[in-house]
RNA sequence: GGGGGCGUGGUGAAGCCUGGAGUUCACGUCGGCCUGUCAAGCCGAAGAUCGCGGGUUCAAAUCCCGUCGUCCCCGCCA
């Protein structure tokens, strides 16, 4: 060994070419299978796998650590690369033409037994695979979305630098501006009793960023968001997140399209076509009655308005009269009996709709619905006409406030929607309101109080119909990410603190070093950020984001390999002036280290 | 805060509804045989307080209550 290199050659990257070369290989023992007179053992490093042979007669030393060797043990193997015998190679790996004749095996390290076998055959309990997650990481699956996560955002950053972005870093310890989602709260040592708070996202400093003169900003940055945990949130995630100057939404849009372009190119082989679709807000909750429709299939919502005005259906007259719609999708032939129709009706009511009308077309184009019979001829015309529907098809219609009927029509299209698993469709929704609906009526900012409004006058005179320059990227049904037109103007910047009910005083104690910054010169800014686990989950088919975090928590927010979070040492507590109260403190703080 | 699913040798599953001896299958582990295997094969063995606590019962993996862990969803995520 000595000043010998461990490693001359990467197990998966041999090939009929090495032929008759000397090789040194190490990595993990993938299989060993033992024939009583020649052992063969399958060499897995990170490029790939390769079979080794060891033929005790030839080599006895090899052969006495071939027979105790096990499976993952890190071993490294010296020997020569041969073409495999007529009838042996095997098809189904990219170096089944070739194998190593150990002439010499070294085990750098054991292994014990293993908790779960290494390989993606069964399904095995996600907690012990975090327990042991640097074991998972070694499967194939796991060890594919690492790969893949590199590889993208290492797209991202080749497509951003060429068009002119410059990275920089923001601190992670920064003021808490509670706003929108909980803080994670980091105490100070040298200041007890005070706190900082770890960034929900780097906004306000890539805006002073912008006022810096830096221009075209990017960064690959963690976020931390203390709220309940879901398949698609973790409390730590991380986003690329862009900001320009100079700037307005459509160079954004276009500059992440680009973005988005470099990196499916990379991991799906594949050219999108550009610009991704947009539509209004607006427009997305009509035809798909959720700002992030999944339009990988049909079944847009249509209107019934026209086809029910003047009902005698004394359900939809009244709902009609009292400022409410009639609206549906075309379901398709779904064949469902009756409790399979009621099922979707008990969908519809989760959703906050207090019925589902359900009418299924026959020959001659007649409606099978129990309502059917309060329905004219016009109007069961008008129905088969609006959805273009064919004997078969499933019609589901909902009557009551748009802003009732609207989810409750995504819900039904998710649920009986057979999108293409393999399709991948980018689309932008803008023009947000500046307000949304909270479920009592009031209206609530729908985003960050540093969006800019179409018009700032319009957004304190009729606050229900103002639109803002927000804009969200959304894929296959998926929130990616969203972006704004900032407010680079002080004055305006004041007046939407006041239409949104933050006094002076009030903005100026939270926001007023914000403020102040405004005031020098603020170049006109828009930005954006992207989902990078969000984005590569759905890349690589994976049902949620831990499989794209190499260590994630889970949902009430431990790790199971550390078992992170602990208690703290009262010595620890002590320097940072805290003490645990209430039920937690009768809990033991025993994790904690009190070397600290 | 609310609703739902899951928890059975090291791993994955079946058993639970309809209570009757820790029963079954696959993988792994350990031992033996085997000179061209590649999810090697064949033979044999070990390995479990059925998450935990309580209750019902002559009897509980199974039924009931509680609890812990985990996953999914609603709320929440400006």
């Amino acid at each position: 060994m000595g000043d010998q290199p461990l490693r001359s050659d990467k197990a998966g990257e041999l090939r009929v070419a090495d032929e008759g070369r000397q090789v040194r290989l190490a990595g993990w023992v993938a299989s060993r299978r033992d024939l009583g007179g020649v052992y063969f053992l399958v060499i897995r490093d990170a490029s790939g796998r390769v079979q080794v042979v060891i033929d005790p007669q030839a080599d006895p030393a090899a052969g006495e650590i071939a027979k105790d060797l096990r499976d993952e043990y890190c071993v490294a193997v010296t020997g020569g690369v041969r073409r495999r015998p007529e009838g042996t190679a095997n098809p189904d790996m990219p170096t089944g033409e070739i194998e190593v004749a150990a002439s010499q095996v070294t085990v750098l390290s054991p292994a014990d037994p293993l908790p779960f076998q290494i390989d993606d055959r069964s399904e095995v309990d996600e907690t012990r695979r975090l327990k042991w997650r640097y074991l998972d990481l070694r499967r194939p699956r796991m060890a594919a979305n690492l790969v893949a996560r590199s590889r993208g955002v290492a797209a991202m950053r080749r497509s951003l630098e060429r068009q002119g972005f410059m990275e920089v870093e923001t601190p992670t310890l920064i003021r808490s501006t509670p706003e929108g989602a909980r803080d994670v709260l980091v105490p100070s040592r040298l200041r007890p009793g005070s706190f900082y708070a770890l960034p929900q996202s780097p906004q306000l400093f890539k805006q002073l960023l912008m006022i810096g003169g830096v221009e075209r900003y990017y960064q690959i940055a963690r976020c931390y968001r203390d709220e309940d945990f879901r398949s698609d949130r973790q409390l730590e995630f991380t986003q690329l997140d862009i900001e320009g100057s100079f700037w307005g939404r459509d160079d954004v849009l276009e500059a992440l399209e680009q973005v988005i372009v470099e990196v499916l190119g990379d991991l799906r082989g594949i050219h999108l076509e550009t610009p991704f679709p947009r539509l209004t807000y607006r427009e997305s909750m009509d035809r798909y009655g959720t700002d992030k429709p999944d339009t990988r299939f049909g079944m847009e919502i249509r209107d019934l308005g026209a086809v029910f005005a003047g009902t005698g259906f004394r359900a939809f007259a009244g709902i009609l009269d009292s400022g409410g719609v009639v609206r549906g999708i075309n379901a398709g032939p779904r064949g469902l009996s009756r409790s399979g129709l009621d099922a979707l009706g008990e969908i519809a009511k989760g959703a906050g709709a207090k019925a589902l009308a359900w009418f299924v077309v026959e020959e001659g184009g007649t409606l099978r619905s129990p309502v059917a019979k309060f329905l004219g001829e016009a109007e069961v015309a008008g129905l088969v006409e609006t959805f273009a529907a064919v004997p078969g098809d499933t019609l589901l219609v909902v009557a009551d406030d748009a802003g009732v009927v609207a989810p409750a029509l995504d819900r039904l299209r998710r649920h009986v929607g057979h999108p293409d698993p393999d399709a991948l469709r980018f689309l932008w929704v803008i023009d947000f309101p500046v307000f949304e609906k909270a479920a009592d009526g009031s209206l609530a900012p729908a985003h960050h109080p540093f969006t800019s409004p179409h018009d700032v006058d319009e957004m304190g005179s009729d606050p229900e119909h103002a639109l803002s320059h927000a804009y969200d990227l959304v894929l296959n049904g998926s929130e990616l990410g969203s972006g704004s037109v900032r407010i680079h103007d002080p004055a305006v910047q004041r007046r939407v603190f006041e239409i949104l009910g933050i006094a002076d005083e009030e903005a100026e104690s939270r926001f007023g070093w914000f403020l102040e910054a405004l005031r020098y010169g603020t170049p006109p800014h828009a930005g954006f950020a992207v989902g990078i686990d969000r984005l590569v989950s759905i890349l690589q088919g994976e049902p949620n984001i831990r499989e794209i975090i190499p260590f994630p928590k889970t949902q009430t927010g431990a790790d199971p390999l550390t078992q992170a979070p602990t208690g703290a040492s009262a010595e620890q507590l002590a320097e940072l002036g805290l003490a645990v109260v209430g039920e937690a403190a009768g809990e033991e703080a025993g994790g904690a280290d009190p070397a600290g």
